[in-house]
Formats: C-alpha cells, structure tokens, sequence
RNA sequence: GGAGGGUUGUCCGAGCGGCCGAAGGAACUUGUCUUGAAAACAAGCAUGCAGUAACCCUGCAUCAGGGGUUCAAAUCCCCUACCCUCCGCCA
C-alpha cells in the first residue's frame, strides 16, 4: 500500500512487524533482568560463603552465569531486530494534510503579481550569461553536468541574497550556525535522509561519511544525545552551509541553468520546540519566508504538500514556490517542514516538561534562501536590454548597486 | 602519519576486583535563621528501560563506546572513538 493512498498512517505490515518485535525485545529483556537479578544475590552468597562452602556455590555460580550471558545476547539481538524494524516507520501525518501523491497540493494563497514583459523575456541562464554571472560551461568542463560557476554580479548577488536572509533570520532571534557538511552515517539516518532520500545522498565509504543536502542534517545532529533547555522558549538556528545533491532519477529534467544542480548554497532556518507549540512555529516559518518573498519583489504561492510527497520525516510540509516567468509556472523556492518528534527520537533529543520528566523535542525546518532564487531573481526583474532591477531590499548587500548591467560578450569569453 | 598521556554525575575530583550509582567539594533547589540579603546550618539533587499506574516504590542497565577475563568489573585485558602534549606532513 502505497502512502498516497491514505489520509495518515504507515505500511500496516511494516508497523506490524515492529509490534512483534517490540513484543520479543521485552519478553527477552524481561528474562535478562530477572537471571541478572539472580546473579547478583548469589554473588552475595558467595563472597559471605566459608572456605569449605566456596567450591560447591561457584559451580553453581558459573551455570547461572552461562544463562545470564545467554540471555543477554538474546536480548540484544531482539532490540537490534526492533530498531531495525522499527527505523521503517514513516512518521505520522498531521490531521488536515491532503491526501494524494505529487499533484494532490492544496494552494494555500498566491501573493505578488505575476510579471508580464512587452519584450521576449530572457531565462535566468541567458540573462546570467550576458551579465557574466553565470558560466555553465566551464562548470560542466571542471565538474561535469549540473555543475556551474557563478561570477562577477552572479557571485555578488548570491552573497547578497545570503546576508540579507542571516540579517533577516538574526532579527528573528536565530543564532548563526556555518555547519559540516560532511557527517557520519547515524547522523544522517536519524534525519530520515538515508530512507526514501538513500539515492540523493553522495557518501564516502574511504571514510564513511556522508555529503549533507541541506545544512538540516548537521541542525538536527547539533543537539543529539542532549537534553536541551526550552525555558526561556524554542531555539532557533539559521545555519549557512554548501549542499549536494546527487539528483539521481531527475535526469533529463531542468538540465538547462541553475535550477536543479548538484552543489549550491542555503541558509536554513532549524528550531527545536516544544511539540504542542510545533504547528504554530511551523506558521511562522512560512511567515518570515514570504516576507524574504517580498522583500524581493517575487511572485509565489504557498503549498500545503499531500501526504504521499512528504518524505519520511516530516508530518506537514509547507512549499513556497515562485513564478518562473520563462517556464509559466511556479518553482518551488522554499520547503518548510515539520517533523514533530520523528528527529528527535531517532537522535535523542530530549528536553524537560513542566513535570520534569524529559520528552522528545519537535524540530521543524525551512528554507531562507538558496542559489536557486537567483533564477526567480533575474527573470522577474530584467528589462528589454538584459539588464536586471535590482530589489530595494538587496542593494545594500550589492554596495548600492541597483541594475546589473551586461557585460561585453568578449569579456564574458 | 609516529610517540606518549587522558576520558568518572551540571562542573571539579576520589576510587584501581565484591560493602560503588559511585567519597569529597562547587553549583543548584528547598527549609531554618534574618526586616531583607549574605553567611551559617539541615535536607535534596543523574539518565534510560521495565513492573497495567501521574506520584511512591521495586528491578535492570549506564563511570567515552564495543568486546573479553571472572561466580563478581568504574577497577584487569583487547579493540574503537574522542581529547591533550610532542614530532612529521600539509592547506
């Protein structure tokens, strides 16, 4: 059964089989602290036993302990079938997401008006190319395909687009974060990446490490096996770091400019919160996106994903997408999700209730921005020349600049 | 890459086969005292899992992680990770 098919839920037959196993890791452990329990009487005994009783006490002492040791192995085992099993269970949908695979989306809301040119409109890459921001060829001869240089105005306007969204994130409260990129396999199975998500991930096996997609990895792995304070409110982290994807299975789609490429850079917004407030952070998530959106003259709307395009990890995602005037549609910018206790309980994160028992924290997740606004960016603010407007919110970040002009061909050769 | 030293609770730090979930100190919490505060004194103060059960209580596990020796391991042996010092190499 596949998830699209349902409103909520998991493979029955997967959750099943976790129940089995939960059942024999108990019945296994049970027996273990009970003969262990034995043991330690015993040992008790047999230190207190006189010399002549000694003998005859440790025999019986080497058989309980061959059934302790026994029983310990067996216990292992059925917890090691248990995570394994139970590493298979997709997270629980939250009530109200649509169900349905790919197209089964529910636009939320369109903002900003789409642009219309009096001119044929340029794509991002052909604009990229006159204003020598942009150099795919060279990219592809030192990289191969899906590889690319920025340059000049290209290089400029993605740091730009990179501090006004830490700018942005730091009035919000976040603490910077420049993140690994490179991190160890439990890492990244904890975040869900090696489910659905195995074939996108580039790995090292020399060193067994693997290539992050998106900062989130290292956000999640940051507070594993830690009880973190949540008192004083949600932490949030806005981390900057370079992502790879391997872009398995997409070929032939967007071959063409900056849209879908195997290295580029994002600031990602990560909070750690308590679960009951998980759903309203996850609003003002998508809140402080659309004023990035805004900010930067884009048109877009905002998506609530289905069910069956969730990924294993997150339990409502948010997708803002901006309009691509040279494709028609709109692409998506920003995914913003929240993965409820799904993270955390894979990575051990804990934090205190009010009661003072400890419990899995929520982590949600989303984009600020990344290299691929840049193709949003040109198209929508060029002009009948090539040039491009640059939005107010960014000129600070540019020294003032507020046209990219092209550049002679030769120069750009 | 080579040689050596280390890793104990929130922190510092003792322990070097059973009486150790672990001395002592600091911090923290609560109480007594005080007009209030400080000081002093007293008590408390790890986490996880299980026992149908919030609290209580009980069992088991945890002294970096894994394995071994032993009736019994924080303590002995082996492996791994990490940290520190020195040497080498290199952005």
């Amino acid at each position: 059964m596949k998830r699209s098919q349902r409103a909520r839920g998991n493979d029955e037959a997967v959750v099943d089989q976790a129940v089995v196993a939960d059942v024999a890791r108990r019945a296994a452990l049970t027996e273990f602290e009970g003969l262990r329990a034995e043991q330690n009487e015993f040992g008790k005994q047999v230190k207190a036993a006189s010399k002549e009783e000694k003998p005859a006490l440790i025999a019986k002492a080497q058989e309980l302990a061959a059934a302790v040791k026994a029983a310990d192995a067996r216990a292992k085992e059925t917890e090691a079938e248990f995570e394994r099993v139970s590493l298979r269970i997709e997270n629980l949908v939250i009530e109200g997401v649509p169900a349905g695979g790919e197209d089964n989306f529910v636009t939320l809301r369109e903002v900003g008006e789409i642009p219309e040119f009096e001119f044929e409109a340029r794509d991002h890459l052909e604009l990229g190319e006159l204003l020598g921001a942009i150099d795919m060829e060279r990219g592809a001869k030192v990289s191969g395909s899906r590889f690319y240089f920025l340059r000049g105005v290209g290089a400029r306007l993605e740091i730009a687009l990179m501090n006004l969204a830490l700018d942005r994130a730091l009035s919000h409260g976040f603490t910077p974060l420049i993140t690994p990129t490179l991190v160890k396999p439990e890492i990244m199975r904890g975040t869900g990446f090696l489910g659905e998500h195995a074939a996108e991930v580039y790995n090292l096996p020399a060193d067994d490490l693997y290539l992050t997609g998106t900062s989130e990895v290292a956000l999640a792995g940051y507070h594993a096996d830690e009880i973190v304070d949540l008192a004083e409110g949600p932490l949030r982290y806005a981390g900057w770091s370079t992502c790879y994807r391997r872009e398995a299975g997409s070929h032939g789609k967007d071959t063409r400019g900056i849209l879908r490429v195997h290295q580029f850079n994002k600031l990602e917004m990560f909070v750690y919160i308590d679960p009951a407030d998980a759903e309203a952070e996850h609003d003002r998530l998508v809140a402080w996106q659309e004023e990035m959106l805004q900010a930067l003259g884009l048109a877009y709307r905002v998506i609530d994903v289905a069910a069956g395009d969730l990924g294993s990890s997150a339990a409502r995602k948010f997708d803002i997408e901006a309009w691509v005037p040279t494709q028609g549609t709109f692409r998506e910018l920003t995914s913003t999700s929240n993965c409820t206790t799904y993270q955390s309980r894979r990575l051990g994160t804990r934090f205190r209730t009010e009661g003072g028992k400890t419990a899995p924290v929520a982590t949600l997740n989303g984009t600020l921005a990344t290299t691929r606004w840049i193709v949003a960016l040109l198209e929508t603010h060029q002009q009948a020349d090539g040039s491009v407007v640059v939005p107010e919110a960014l000129r600070p970040y540019l020294g003032g600049l507020d046209v990219l002009t092209p550049i002679a061909a030769a120069r750009n050769a």
